[in-house]
DNA sequence: CGTGCGCTTGAAAGGTATCAAAAGGCGTGG
DNA sequence: CCACGCCTTTTGATACCTTTCAAGCGCACG
């Protein structure tokens, strides 16, 4: 097992640095002369239309990659939701680490696969469902991404915008607003400030949500 | 470079077989005794839902793998939509000779990023768009998957049926028909016996969609 | 020639988008 | 400490588009 020394050669290579809420981490089709991690904070990884709309295509936490280290531009551009820590690897050498470590490959191979089925589940969401359903799956698959349990006492956080709720499900902004009114005049959530309650969320309105693909 | 003889192994491994139209290849949550490409024909790949609802994840052409080979078990259904021709791999082999090869793990993990960024268009696509931005999307996007050229004269082959269309575009069967129509109408697109010919759909409605990503 | 299946077309209902305005939070400055 | 302004969120009313339910059409096949 050759892996522990792999991510030994890792961290060295990674410089760690801040950014503050809302600053462009990189941006869409820009060389990508480095890759990034994030180690503390939430990161929105977005395309944008000529027309201005914008898409976000995934909220990265803690731990996760943003985009594949191989490209050589970036698919998509990425700002900060509130201050973040990252780290930054030259992707050059981060690549010729990754390449010549079949354990590390492998690695890069799960996590692209990750994302590919993250990816997936998000296309099969978007696919049909109503404002309601892309809402409570999007609750579902975030609280389980944060790995709560969510207690009825312990609010989910919600550090993005009502906004990027909106453009991460394909949705307007009063729509997301106006459904997580009715979820919780259903009695399903309790909105908190910066989050929400969900004791009346336990079953997963379907199958093939986010959540029950491991 | 042992690319070339890599391929001559995979080769070996491969057994070769037809499927009539509507059969179905393998069922989502199968386990995955074998892994398999398309070597003549259109595949639908698909997510059942209880409901009976069915999301289209991706067509797959002659020259694509159907489904990851690295995974255990089958994320999505597969069945054929005319007759089709296939090559079968053991799966086990096939996952032992690719990461025993970094010319082919190379090549797979290349084949996972094409997905990914496939899956990331079609996400974009579903986010909000009308039902014509959505199929004038899909028509570009196929058409150029098909390699053609589309003239005038050669119409655009589309073997799926409308309700495929509609599975995958996240849209009723009748919408799809009905904004074809409309398209009709408008000039852009003229309907034939399986499949269109699309003279007034040169340029892209928007950018972002498949045909600028590579 | 009749039947079945896929496609088209029609009319009505429903949900989300859009436009508009008010309410709530938060930091700054008086 | 309160007031102001800015930004986010909520709420309201209306319009539009897609869905839904239904029926008719065209074609292949028995």
């Amino acid at each position: 097992m050759h892996e522990e020394r792999d991510l030994t050669t890792l961290k060295r290579l990674a410089t760690s640095f801040r950014v503050d809420a809302d600053h462009t981490i990189f941006s869409e089709g820009e060389f990508a002369g480095s890759a990034f991690g994030v180690s503390r904070g939430f990161v929105r990884l977005f395309k944008s239309l000529p027309d201005g709309r914008r898409r976000i295509v995934s909220f990265a936490l803690p731990g996760d990659l943003l985009d594949t280290p191989l490209a050589d531009r970036f698919a998509f551009s990425a700002d900060a939701i509130g201050e973040v820590s990252l780290c930054r690897f030259p992707r050059e050498q981060l690549k010729k680490v990754i390449l010549s470590s079949p354990d590390l490959t492998r690695l890069l191979m799960e996590f692209e696969a990750r994302e590919l089925r993250a990816a997936r589940n998000h296309l099969f969401l978007l696919g049909s469902s109503s404002a309601e359903e892309r809402l409570t799956s999007f609750l579902l698959d975030w609280r389980s991404r944060l790995g709560q349990v969510s207690t009825a006492s312990q609010p989910l956080p919600l550090p993005m915008r009502r906004g990027d709720i909106a453009d991460f499900l394909g949705l307007q902004l009063e729509t997301v607003s106006r459904t997580l009114a009715g979820l919780e005049k259903k009695g399903a959530i309790r909105i908190a400030p910066n989050g929400v309650l969900l004791p009346g969320l336990e079953r997963a309105p379907r199958e093939g949500d986010p959540c029950t693909a491991l």
